[in-house]
DNA sequence: GTGTTATATTACCATTTAGTAATATAGCGA
DNA sequence: TCGCTATATTACTAAATGGTAATATAACAC
């Protein structure tokens, strides 16, 4: 990632922002276990068919899922397999993140948060 | 990622979330060169000044990256070195992927885009 | 053909978000 | 103390986004 154009950039931007939502990730772990159709999808995750349709498209339109229409169904399936060494990577990220910050959050509990900008004094 | 609870899935999103605007990822990628404060990285991505320290306070909220007060200064770095690799990450992924990508626009450049499903018959 | 099932799409609403201008706050030098 | 600089925050607007209901489309069974 050296030097990065716009463009490039916001194709990353959004690749990322396909994964920022919690029922594409749902949708993106249920598939880890292989290929599921829409209305399996819609019934293991407990959401409406427009929803898990359109998020559908959404992982397809940038290629981190593949469609295989069969009769009248549509099975997805993962394109990609840096989805999943994207999922870990953050996943055990959050494990020692959320660690600490269960820690800090039950000492700051009720403390407004405070910008101390004392901590050192300016270089000359 | 195998059982996941409502609730570090949401902070799952929220970290992708994070990576998910340009603008912040043009200030993780010059933060990968070393520690910059709010004004040096307001010349070097030519955008305002309340417009960065926004994105820095997302970016530090999130425990992106750490802030280091000095002065009237403030200095921000790194403080999650999850984030080099899953950029690397997408940034090869996203190498393959537009080069494919450029050749699918190249054949059906004004071609509406239909979904054939009748690919495969049911099978039964 | 009709009816049924599976999926995609459209139109809409509510919420979120990026950006800006203006203001507030904090440290420094004189 | 009084400016001056650096950063954060607030209030606001415009655009994007998730969700839903209704509709469209396509394949199958009959």
């Amino acid at each position: 990632m050296k030097d990065l154009d716009d463009r490039a950039l916001a194709h990353i931007a959004d690749y990322f922002s396909a994964l920022s939502e919690p029922l594409r990730l749902k949708i993106l772990n249920e598939l880890r276990r292989g290929s599921r159709n829409v209305t399996q999808l819609r019934e293991l995750l407990a959401c409406s068919q427009a929803n898990v349709s359109k998020h559908l498209g959404i992982l397809a339109r940038l290629g981190l899922v593949t469609r295989d229409a069969q009769g009248t169904s549509v099975f997805y399936r993962i394109a990609d397999s840096t989805v999943h060494e994207l999922c870990d990577l953050v996943c055990g990220r959050m494990a020692s993140h959320l660690k600490t910050q269960a820690e800090v959050m039950k000492a700051f509990r009720t403390a407004p948060i405070r910008h101390a900008r004392t901590v050192s004094p300016r270089p000359r």
